[in-house]
DNA sequence: CATATCGTTGAGCCTAGCTCAACGATCGCT
DNA sequence: AGCGATCGTTGAGCTAGGCTCAACGATATG
């Protein structure tokens, strides 16, 4: 009763363009008598004259055309607010997609984001998810997909897009024995204690990302856990503790209490992955994947992906 | 049918607040079946379900959380620039104020239509009018009030502020006759050629702004008539025109080959006044009357008000 | 397991949305 | 000046949608 009657405010704003009546009902599809039912209506519930007509002329009134000229942004507002969203929900579309990751974000990736919020009309929230637990939030519906270290081997889980593979060096303190070294042969592992993950991710990720032995079948020790890179690198920094990392992850490292080794003889690479649940199948996710294909350079990863800037920092 | 129903997106909003269908009807004053239907009908329009409710929990989907935070603040800018507008039309005011102005807007003007502005939603468009035909954009409805000089007997026109009258003087180009004088007496005006402005004005008004005799009866030449001000100024550097001009209006003059001479032996000020339909009821003229009066320091019009800068180059 | 709370569903009433036909006002034409 | 055409308005009348009520099913609490 005492609301806003949109029918109302939609007749007023064709009959301000149209000024007749008849082309006014014709263009809302309903009779001329019902055009004039409706304006008079809005003029009783505004409480003054918004449209001046004879038979022969039809004009606004001078509060009447102020009146259109505040409402027509507002009602468009609206209006086009409610079939966006109509539009989004019948592609089955998020405005909002929710993504989890580990350490950092590079900016290739957030450049992708850029563009899926440029082409797609979605934002991106990002939250950094504990290290030892990369698919957690994911099963959980609490985010959409994470950018996590592979592999996933979860029937409930899909990997969207594959990031080039990158190098794995191994990150001391320089107060540590290999310190002064400039590299560092993969059986030599086993002589120290590397900082492991904690968290609820399967035995399988667990033992990709601390190797329970070298190649030749010596055990690796893994005594201490770590939540988050930064925790890890602290420990690293302060004592004698040694961490696996990644390269693009070396090269954002900015402390100088921290030295990361190249590993010899040692062939397995990390490789971050967009992962989702299986089920949920929106099309953000198959655009984001899309995107980070083309922002890598062609649509097959490969290890050219992130170029590292020569004489960086990342092995001394 | 395929629109935009306000009740549903109002369910919707109350909903999202409350998370309880029974509390929503209550404050939307209908059954609770009625708020169950309202929000079905909606989610089917959009086309996702909005609300995930079990007869114990109601809780926002993903969706209709994005939904809320999106149609929340469109619904209620329409909602509210309706109820202003109705506002508007129940006081009777209007959001826009049309004025007319001769020669120039003084700052104590501009001052009160700031104030204007900021204490009653009104905004004022400018327009200047012929110097010849004061009243009759007023009458004819093209603007709600001018600013011109008294006096008004029309039974039509009202004067909703008197400014504090001011001081006549004679403006002379520099190659007249008069030019190296410091004054000049009100008798010798017959001997010179009075510009007068041309237009519509009723003959009493025109008699006030070039007066047909001296004091003592001696006729005043004005053969050559002026649209506006500045062609009134274009005309007196150029020849040996003469115009009376307001003191104000003098100080105003920027230009080196006009002079302003005061008129002694005549106590016939020049006042001006804001000029309305009497008709014309609304408040917001008034109000603008009354901000005019508080500019000019207290309600009583009085001469103090246009404080003259000393030694400015009015009389030189 | 009993009970209370809460959202949903379907039947039914009633208001409003809408159309149709008749009317009155205005303008152009002769 | 009179005629006809155009156009907005009004009131009668039909129908669909708004709304309520009562019954039902599901869920949490004791």
């Amino acid at each position: 009763m005492n609301q806003v009657h949109v029918q109302q405010i939609e007749c007023l704003l064709v009959l301000s363009e149209e000024l007749h009546f008849g082309r006014t009902a014709a263009r809302l599809g309903y009779s001329p008598s019902r055009a004039s039912q409706l304006l008079s209506a809005l003029e009783r519930r505004v409480g003054v004259r918004l449209v001046e007509r004879t038979s022969r002329r039809v004009s606004l009134t001078r509060f009447g055309a102020q009146f259109v000229e505040e409402v027509r942004p507002a009602y468009e507002n609206l209006s086009t607010t409610f079939l966006r969203a109509r539009d989004r929900a019948m592609r089955g579309a998020l405005r909002e997609l929710r993504l989890g990751f580990h350490g950092s974000v590079y900016e290739q990736v957030t450049e992708a984001f850029r563009l899926l919020r440029a082409e797609h009309e979605v934002t991106v929230t990002l939250s950094e998810i504990p290290l030892g637990s990369p698919f957690s939030a994911v099963l959980e519906g609490r985010l959409d997909a994470a950018l996590v270290e592979l592999p996933v081997h979860d029937p409930a889980l899909t990997v969207g897009f594959r990031f080039p593979p990158q190098e794995q060096l191994l990150a001391v303190g320089t107060a540590h024995p290999l310190a002064s070294r400039e590299g560092v042969r993969v059986e030599e592992l086993a002589e120290f204690d590397l900082l492991r993950p904690v968290g609820d991710a399967p035995d399988y990720w667990m033992a990709a990302r601390v190797p329970p032995t070298t190649p030749s079948g010596r055990p690796i020790r893994s005594g201490t856990g770590i939540n988050t890179v930064q925790e890890g690198l602290a420990l690293v920094a302060a004592g004698t503790h040694a961490m696996l990392v990644c390269r693009p992850m070396a090269q954002s490292i900015s402390r100088t209490d921290v030295r990361c080794l190249p590993i010899s003889e040692w062939e397995e690479p990390s490789q971050l992955g967009l992962v989702r649940r299986t089920a949920d199948t929106g099309p953000q996710l198959t655009a984001l994947a899309g995107l980070l294909a083309e922002v890598y350079g062609g649509d097959s990863p490969c290890y050219a992906g992130l170029s590292p800037a020569p004489g960086s920092r990342d092995i001394a």
